[in-house]
RNA sequence: GCCCUCGUGGCGGAAUUGGAAUACGCGUAUGGCUUAGGACCAUAUGUCGAAAGACUUGUGGGUUCGAGUCCCACCGAGGGCACCA
């Protein structure tokens, strides 16, 4: 027999897979449609990362098992070409992107095609290309018509190192996502879309399924229901938390007028508050900085000069040194402004202050020092007056984080637990929990001062991108007419070819100086106007691709409604967590949207994501710096794709990743090769169903496929391999096969190989057919009745240690097990003289007699 | 600061409802085969001990006939959020 040569055979299989089409679902006729997404890559120019491979691999798997469990599987891929990470390099490298990106793409389509995966290539979809963008666009048009796309004014983030402003999930820690660079403030005018409309929405399938959100395909089960969408838990975590939802009320507070000009200009300051039962104990308010009462009261301010500097210093700051918790909390009155309280009408001062914050609630907090930490420093720093309205103590036992301390009756801490009301009026001896509501309800009787509410941290998304390599974002500012939207049939905005690609830094893309570009006429008055210059954020790119994957040959529409309709959503995603607040939420709204537009029947896309854990190497994080970084080509051309395929995934559990060593994958290398020998020693042609360690590894590997856990899948391979090649009379044609199955997912060269040798020895490949391979067998089914022992070890403890062990009948009665055990030499010393108390029996493991 | 996840041999990692801790693999050692091997085969491989046996899943306690698994406290690592009112 021939030595195994991966190189050989997993080329030539390659080809002919693809030459007879044996991974291509029917998109039209396919009787039980799979969707098996994974997050396409952005092509950089190192190539194919080890952690892309991972993730493809993993996905992969998934979607060969679910084709041997007789599903019509897609499995699409492509390209997210577009955006700074692209454009960054090329400016790095002073190569036009247009000619870099289609470099990188080329090379990362062959490195794809070594992977051995199910891609089907005819529908490949790349962000770049006009016959795409031009939907990106057109699904902007639609929000816009909607009213989700809107241009507002607003303080956004700005990298001033990739010189465009960033959205508000882009800024980790202060930091630019692509750069790392410190965000700046500036106040511009953008493009937002208007993701805050479906906060709740967002959250809502997170927790609990609502009827309809899978679409009217799959019918959803009170089970599925009360789980909430089935995604990695982590991931579901970070976009609850990323959404922030608040509970609390809205307060007004009067602002005190003179009679001659209480009918002027606002007459009130809203607050949002998580805790109305304190309202007693609120001394003052404090507005962000960029408050609009501020610039309205102006000319009351009695120290204007000192609040206008205050603004000033502000707006210099970063974002960062503006949110750090050390940073001593400083402000300013606005002297000559008081508000009324409205529970007790007093009147209390207004300060402004950096710690809070413009865009979220209402831009305005009611301070309560006693019980809040940030209040109490605050006015510890200013000498503000404090009241205590929250007691700590109850008849029931304290709550276990009481922070306050008492000393000389002033407080050195705030105390933020819940408690009994005091110093609070009617409300006095309330618990603070029903004075929440109890409140809010007077007030809103009294005088509709207070409503209940609800805030989210979510903020718009802003799309706009002052840079050249992005969809433009399809809109025409005309002066009579103001912002237009390009007509459909106007549609792709060509992005234009232009040497002065780079970002200028004057806060408008390079787009703006092309003027063949910029110059249009205004769709409703057909007069002179002024084409959008910022491109979109390439999220937005991201946010539908999966919904255009199986219409890719409809040029005449985003997506056909029966196709979509039959394959969507997507049945299962992998990717990585990280892309949790950012890909991930912004398709979850986008599908949302369209299915609101009546474009889509589902709202959310994707029914299962699993998120793939972290490769390192020798424990350490994969990084260029470190020159440590694991290319894949190396790899797969010394041990071949299978190999490379199946050590990946006996690293570590998938959704936990791994760590990578090189000796390692020898393992796997004389595992595979072992396999290769072993098939040349089948003597037996009959037999071999009735063998057990053969059916409990189809129940193993079977189900660990199904969670994803392929280590110990292939684990429970390498046990039947050892023992076949240990117990030759127990190589059977019928548990070769079987073997050869349950691995194909990983290694699909090697057992397409082997399978047809076996079964078709002699044939010529080009009598090959579709149907003969092994990728479009059955998955094998296990005998329920085989997977038991009729014998078993059991284990005889005494007081709980292990004294001895003996193999009996699975059957064998308590009574029988214990006469068995105490019979036993090594036992009746432990037990001799001594009064047995009590013995536990489980069957079939152990029997343990109490002494 | 708050929240989440995780601590098992020299290493990656196994361990159904609490029931043989260290499966599988790497590495290492010894032997075989070989002109040679970083190839292959066999055996061994948690610690202490000559052995019987004792000890061992981050540390300390608890529940239990029995705990890696459940409960409490602490220590350590990683991740998320972070002045969100």
């Amino acid at each position: 027999m021939e030595n195994y040569n991966p190189q050989k055979i997993e080329e030539k299989w390659r080809k002919i897979w693809e030459a007879k089409k044996v991974f291509q679902a029917d998109l039209k006729e396919a009787k039980n449609p799979y969707y098996n997404l994974m997050m396409f890559p952005y092509p950089s120019a190192e190539g194919l990362h080890v952690g892309n491979v991972y993730a493809f691999t993993g996905s992969d798997i998934h979607g060969r098992f679910r084709r041997h469990q007789g599903f019509d599987v897609f499995e699409p891929i492509g390209f997210d070409a577009f955006g700074i990470h692209s454009e960054n390099f090329a400016i790095k490298k002073g190569i036009h992107p247009k000619i870099l990106v289609k470099k990188n793409v080329d090379n990362f389509r062959h490195q794809l095609k070594n992977l051995g995966c199910l891609f089907d290539w005819g529908h490949e979809v790349n962000t770049t290309d006009p016959k795409y963008y031009k939907w990106t666009q057109w699904l902007f048009l639609q929000l816009y018509k909607a009213g989700l796309a809107c241009r507002k004014k607003a303080p956004v983030d700005w990298c001033p190192s990739c010189k465009t402003v960033l959205a508000d999930e882009q800024v980790i820690n202060g930091k630019c996502e692509r750069c790392d660079s410190q965000v700046i403030q500036k106040e511009t005018e953008q493009w937002f879309l208007k993701i805050t409309n479906y906060a709740e929405k967002l959250l809502k399938n997170l927790e609990h399924l609502s009827e309809g959100a899978l679409g009217s395909k799959i019918k959803i089960t009170p089970e599925m229901a009360k789980a909430g969408i089935d995604w990695s838990e982590k991931t579901k975590f970070s976009q609850k938390n990323w959404i922030g939802k608040s509970e609390g009320a809205l307060i007004k507070f009067k602002i005190k007028k003179e009679p001659y000009e209480e009918k002027k200009g606002s007459s009130e300051i809203e607050v949002f508050t998580t805790r109305p039962d304190t309202l007693f104990g609120c001394t003052y308010l404090v507005l962000a900085p960029e408050h609009p009462v501020i610039k309205e009261f102006k000319t009351k301010i009695l120290n204007l000069k000192n609040v206008e500097k205050y603004i000033e210093e502000t707006r210099k700051e970063s974002e960062t040194d503006r949110l750090n918790e050390e940073k001593e909390k400083v402000g300013v009155e606005l002297k000559g402004i008081k508000v009324i309280n409205p529970v007790n009408q007093r009147e209390i001062p207004v300060w402004i202050a950096d710690y809070v914050l413009v865009h979220y609630g209402t831009g305005a907090v009611m301070a309560v020092p006693c019980h809040d930490q940030r209040d109490f420093d605050f006015a510890k720093a200013y000498n503000l007056p404090m009241i205590e309205v929250i007691s700590s103590y109850q008849k029931e036992p304290l709550p276990k984080k009481v922070s306050q301390v008492v000393s000389n009756g002033t407080f050195e801490k705030a105390y933020e637990g819940d408690g009994v009301l005091i110093n609070s009026g009617r409300f006095d001896g309330m618990n603070s929990k029903e004075a929440q509501e109890k409140i809010v309800e007077w007030l809103n009787k009294k005088d509709q001062s207070a409503k209940k509410s609800v805030c989210y941290k979510l903020r718009d998304w802003l799309i706009s991108r002052q840079r050249y390599w992005g969809a433009p974002i399809p809109m025409i500012y005309c002066e009579k007419c103001g912002w237009q939207p390009v007509p459909e049939k106007d549609l792709p905005v060509l992005l234009p070819y232009t040497k002065n690609f780079r970002p200028k830094g004057t806060g408008v893309s390079p787009l703006d100086s092309i003027e063949s570009f910029v110059k249009a006429k205004c769709p409703k008055c057909k007069g002179n106007a002024k084409r959008e210059t910022d491109v979109c954020d390439t999220f937005m790119d991201s946010s539908w691709y999966f919904i255009r994957y199986p219409s890719t040959n409809f040029n005449n529409k985003a997506f056909d409604n029966e196709i979509t309709k039959k394959w969507l959503p997507v049945d299962m995603y992998i990717g990585g967590h990280e892309h949790a607040v950012l890909h991930l939420m912004y398709s979850r709204f986008i599908t949302m949207a369209l299915k609101d537009m009546g474009l889509i029947d589902f709202e959310e896309p994707f029914k299962k994501f699993r998120a793939h854990g972290l490769l390192t190497k020798e424990g350490a994080k994969m990084s260029k710096s470190k020159g440590n970084v694991v290319n894949p080509d190396d790899y797969y051309k010394k041990f071949g794709t299978d190999t490379l395929r199946t050590y990946l995934m006996f690293l570590g559990p998938f959704e936990q990743g791994g760590d990578w060593q090189d000796l390692g994958i020898n393992g796997v290398k004389r595992f595979l090769e072992k396999i290769w020998l072993l098939s040349g020693e089948i003597k037996n042609k009959s037999g071999g169903e009735n063998d057990i360690l053969l059916n409990q590894t189809i129940k193993k590997v079977t189900e660990d496929l199904e969670n994803l856990r392929y280590n110990t899948a292939i684990s429970a391979l390498m046990i039947l391999v050892n023992h076949l090649s240990e117990n030759k009379d127990q190589l059977t044609v019928k548990s070769f096969k079987t073997l050869l199955l349950l691995l194909s997912p990983f290694a699909p060269h090697l057992t397409e190989e082997l399978w047809q040798k076996i079964n078709y020895p002699g044939a010529k490949l080009s009598a090959y057919l579709s149907g003969n391979s092994i990728h479009s067998r059955p998955w094998p089914e296990y005998n329920p009745k085989l997977i038991k022992e009729k014998t078993a070890t059991l284990i005889i403890q005494v007081n709980g240690k292990i004294r001895d062990k003996i193999e009996v009948n699975v059957n064998i009665s308590k009574e029988e097990a214990e006469a068995l055990a105490i019979s036993r030499e090594k036992v009746k010393n432990w037990v001799a003289g001594k009064e047995i108390k009590k013995v536990i029996f489980v069957p079939e493991k152990l029997i343990n007699i109490v002494i």
